[in-house]
Order: structure tokens, then C-alpha cells, then sequence
RNA sequence: GGCCCGUUCGUCUAAGGGCUAGGACACCACCCUUUCACGGUGGUGAUACGGGUUCGAAUCCCGUACGGGCUACCA
């Protein structure tokens, strides 16, 4: 009971999930399934100011989209909520008092105009940004500097103050990282973090040990930005809750796009999403577009991402979420970061859409005609017409070209492809071909194709020269599966009706 | 600047001292197909550099270079 594995998820409500959010959420996932262990979600609210509404609900979306539901969170609920921590401020104080009392941290009283007078006071070429640190602590106004009854005037007349954790002048802090291995840090060189700020908040480095702590997280995976600001957390456990009690770490490698690493502030000038679903910032009114209304199928999006920094170590890279849970193992993550190629993420959809069963695609290509304005889709034809169409869609929204004509006639024909090669001969033939399509009204693919054939022979004309007029005549354009299946399953007196406009625009 | 992490084809990666360094995406050619795809065959293309250790290094160690991250009362 004590070592069931439980690992956290713990995005800041502030804006859109992006692919490298939604990895890390991947993995804890299918690291904590392959584990029969407990997947949290935990928002990490503490800094009201950064506060978005709808940011929170947009997450749980995006999870739901992914297939990627957490078994606690504050939608979930669970034994150990609640689950945001803005609803846990009052547990925080406790722990930092105890750390002052301890004489892990101090009380700070400096303002920000104080901090920011600092680093310009200290800051030289070779020390672009000066910490708040064992080197400059004494020059500042915390309870380290001050008197003890001054500090404790300060403290009564409620002057507002943050409480900072006292790094070691010496020594280091080291732990082993699941990804990285052993990995260490000199104190000295990291800074004095706020634990707690002037609003009673904690930071995020007091509140992820003691929430991590009163989950019982076991397992603590999160993006390689975070390592600098490790040795922090460490230091905390051991002065807290003891260091053998702190969860393994793993520090996932970045995802960086084309030049560096990926920001939700890039949205998709990359040219692709960045986002799992749409994200509309509600202070700007900009949307940035998500995979999902891109066309990405869910099921190849966590394939593409779980592929991103991992792999099983054969060949195989086509995986379902339960083969993923079966396969996936931590010690096989790479260290190094890895670009995001939009090419291989396209690769990854279109295999998914040439592996769905037209049944499980019908309601999307659906949706697709109709935000293309095609509204009379019949399910039985559709379920006829996504066989012949899926090998030719890389995204969903291709489906819109490929289907369309199914259901309407095209609204503008690509006449430009005919008219070059366009004959008095070709014309008589389409005019008598009408004539035999209505007469002998083939029922499959095979025989039309086989009396175009001979109608074709008799006329004198080769049929590849007929065939792409026949094409442009029934879909518009050059595309589409198999123009005899199209004519059949359009049905002759569709076909006819198309060739004869057709025909007739051409003259 | 300091600290930390990283470095195999353009991209994602395999190869945990011993093979002509393998696969996938993309690209090119050919086949299939007289729409486009799918599919098939083949091709171009990589161990950043310099030192060690070793009979032997992509693999282990050191240095250099390059890339990335962090350096907020943001996460």
C-alpha cells in the first residue's frame, strides 16, 4: 500500500497546453499505468496574477481529447485534495515558519523597487544578473541582516515580507536522476528562492515538495527547465519530510522547435500547432490553432509525441496507448532534447487514418463536410466512400476534398485541365457515352470501366486521353479515388447529369 | 557572465568496447498506376573536434567547440 506508485501532473492554468506539456503528461500517464499506480492532476495556481479563465477547463479537454484522464485532480476529485493549490494556501505557511525556525530560511523585507535596485547596483558585464544570494544577503533587509528586534518589529507591524530559503555557503546537493543519473549542484552558486511570497502564496518550489509530500507523489517527472532549481527541492526534502522520502526525479529533454525551445508566446508562427485544441487567449481574442482541429487524429498525436524522446528499442513505431503502457519504461528516454519535425508528425496521422476502420472515422469526416458547408452526408455512402478516400488524407480535413463530391455536385470545375487537349472527337465521344450510360446502366466498377473501354475503342480514342475529362467531370479536379467507383457510387444519373454540364461549359 | 544539461544522416532515432554504423520521416530515381495516393525496389546522407584508456572505440575518461535550459515575490 505504502509503495503504490502515484506520480503528478501540474500544469499552471495559464494559457494553451503545448506539446511538450502534454509529453509530460503522456508519460507520467503511461509510466504510472505500466506501474498500476495513480495519475494526479494538480493546478499549480499560486500566482494569481497570472490567472486565465477557461485555462483550467481548456486542460481538461485537451486530457480528455488525448485519452489521457487523470484518476484525481480537482474535476476527479480524490483523497488527497484539493487538488489546486490556491484552495492548500493555508498549509503552506506552516512548513516555511518551520524552516525560519530551523534556520533554513529567513524572513525577507526588501520591496521589489529594493530588488530591482539590487541588480542594478551589482550588475556588471561578467555578472549580467546578480543573485539574491549567501553573497549579497547581508546587504539586504531580511532577518539575517537585521537585528532580531527589528526583525520582529517589522513582523508585528505586519510590513509585508516574503520567507526565502537559506542556501549553504558550501557544499553540494546531488541526487540521481531517473533520465540523467547522478546529477550535482554547488549551493553556493544557487540563489536564495522566495518559498513564500508577500500574498501568503507559496512559490512554486515550496509548493511542489509539500504537495508532492502530503500526495504521496512517488514518482516526479517534469521538463528539463526545471533542473537548475533542483537542488532547491532536494534541500527542501531534506529539511522537511526527509530526503529519503522525496519522490525519484526525472527531468524530461525539451521539445525545441525550429529554434530553440518550444513557447506558448510562438504559437503557431512555426507553420504547425503547438497546442493540443484550439486556445483562444481571452484577453487578446487570438486563436491559435491545435492539432486536433488541424485533422490529427488523438491516437496518432500521443504516438508522435510518446515517439518524441523515446522508443522501445526495436523498430516498431506505430503504437496504441496500451501497447505504449506496455512498452514504455522510463530508463529508455534519451537525455538530449529533440526538434519537433512536423513532416514525420504528418507521417504519423496519415498511418493512423489508413489504420481507423471507416466506421470509428465517419463522425469526423462528417464534421469536416460540414464546416465545408456539405450537410446532406448520408452515413451508408460515407461508410462506402472513407475506404477509398483514407489512403489519400494525411489530415482529417483532407477528407474534405477527397468526399466532397459524393454528396454534391463540385461547385467549380477545373476546366483548365481539359481544354488544351479538348476535340470535336472527345466531345461526340462523351455525348454517345451519355447515351450508352443510360441505356446500359452498368452496376459495378468493373463492367464501366470495361464498356468506357470499348465505347473508347470503337471511337477510335485511346482511353487514357478519356479518362481525365471523365475524371474533372465527375470530381471537379484531379483527385479522388478510382473515377469508375466515383461513377457508381454517385450514382448514372449523377454521372450523366455532371458529364452533360460539363459538356457543355467546355463548347 | 555563472551554473546545469546535452551532442550518431537535414529531422526522430538503433547500436549499452568487437560487423560494410541499422531503421523511420523528408528528398531523389525506378516499378505499379495512363488523377492523386497506397504499395514495392533502390539511392543520396551521420558518430562535432582533439587527446587519452584499450588488441579494438559511436560506445569509457579528459579537454575544446557547438546547441539548449536556468539565472523573477512565473511556472
Amino acid at each position: 500500500m505504502s509503495n503504490r506508485v502515484r506520480v503528478r501532473f501540474a500544469p499552471s492554468p495559464t494559457g494553451g497546453l503545448h506539446l511538450g506539456g502534454v509529453r509530460t503528461v503522456l508519460y507520467n500517464y503511461l509510466f504510472a499505468k505500466k506501474m498500476g499506480g495513480d495519475f494526479v492532476l494538480r493546478i499549480e495556481d499560486t500566482d494569481q496574477t497570472r490567472f486565465v479563465p477557461g485555462a483550467e477547463d481548456y486542460i481538461f479537454n485537451c486530457l480528455e481529447w488525448c485519452g489521457l484522464v487523470p484518476d484525481e485532480s480537482p474535476k476527479h476529485g480524490g483523497a488527497f485534495g484539493p487538488y489546486r493549490q490556491s484552495e492548500r494556501k493555508p498549509m503552506y505557511r506552516q512548513y516555511a515558519e518551520q524552516l525560519v525556525a530551523a534556520g533554513k530560511a529567513y524572513y525577507a523585507f526588501d520591496t521589489p523597487e529594493e530588488l530591482e535596485a539590487m541588480r542594478q547596483q551589482y550588475k556588471t558585464p561578467e555578472l549580467p544578473s546578480p543573485q539574491y544570494d549567501h553573497t549579497l544577503r547581508l546587504n539586504m533587509r531580511n532577518s539575517l541582516s537585521l537585528s532580531e528586534s527589528e526583525t520582529k518589529a517589522l513582523l508585528e507591524s505586519g510590513a509585508r515580507h516574503v520567507i526565502r530559503i537559506k542556501m549553504p555557503e558550501t557544499g553540494t546537493v546531488s541526487f540521481t536522476d531517473m533520465i540523467r543519473g547522478e546529477v550535482s549542484f554547488e549551493t553556493a552558486v544557487v540563489d536564495d528562492k522566495v518559498l513564500l511570497k508577500a500574498d501568503g502564496m507559496p512559490t512554486y518550489h515550496l509548493a511542489v515538495v509539500v504537495d508532492d509530500y502530503l500526495m504521496k507523489i512517488t514518482h516526479a517527472f517534469r521538463g528539463e527547465e526545471w533542473l537548475p532549481s533542483a537542488p532547491v527541492h532536494v534541500l527542501l526534502w531534506e529539511y522537511l519530510f526527509g530526503k529519503e522520502n522525496m519522490p525519484q526525479w526525472a527531468h524530461l529533454p525539451l521539445i525545441l522547435g525550429p529554434s530553440g525551445k518550444l513557447s506558448k508566446r510562438d504559437g503557431a508562427k512555426y507553420g504547425f500547432p503547438v497546442f493540443a485544441m484550439n486556445w483562444t487567449d481571452p484577453k487578446t481574442g487570438e486563436l491559435t490553432e491545435g492539432f486536433k482541429e488541424k485533422g490529427f487524429l488523438p491516437e496518432a498525436f500521443i504516438n508522435l509525441l510518446a515517439l518524441l524522446g523515446w522508443n522501445d528499442g526495436t523498430e516498431t513505431e506505430l503504437f496504441r496507448k496500451e501497447e505504449l503502457i506496455a512498452a514504455f519504461s522510463m530508463e529508455r528516454v534519451h537525455s538530449g532534447g529533440a526538434k519537433f519535425d512536423y513532416e514525420k508528425a504528418k507521417w504519423f496521422n496519415h498511418e493512423w487514418i489508413k489504420k481507423a476502420s471507416a466506421e470509428s472515422l465517419i463522425s469526423m469526416v462528417k464534421e469536416q463536410l460540414e464546416k465545408a458547408g456539405t450537410t446532406n452526408v448520408n452515413d451508408e455512402l460515407l461508410n462506402k466512400v472513407i475506404p477509398l478516400a483514407k489512403d489519400r488524407c494525411t489530415l482529417l480535413t483532407d477528407f474534405v476534398q477527397q468526399t466532397q463530391f459524393f454528396f454534391e455536385s463540385p461547385k467549380t470545375w477545373d476546366l483548365d485541365a481539359i481544354k488544351p487537349k479538348w476535340n470535336a472527337d472527345k466531345q461526340a465521344f462523351f455525348e454517345a457515352y451519355i447515351e450508352s450510360l443510360k441505356t446500359s446502366h452498368p452496376t459495378d466498377a468493373v463492367t464501366a470501366e470495361a464498356q468506357f473501354k470499348e465505347l473508347a475503342a470503337d471511337k477510335n480514342i485511346k482511353p487514357g486521353e478519356l479518362q481525365l475529362p471523365l475524371r474533372v467531370m465527375l470530381v471537379g479536379g484531379k483527385f479522388g479515388p478510382p473515377v469508375f467507383d466515383i461513377l457508381l457510387l454517385i450514382g448514372i444519373e449523377n454521372g450523366v447529369e455532371r458529364i452533360h454540364s460539363c459538356i457543355n461549359q467546355l463548347q
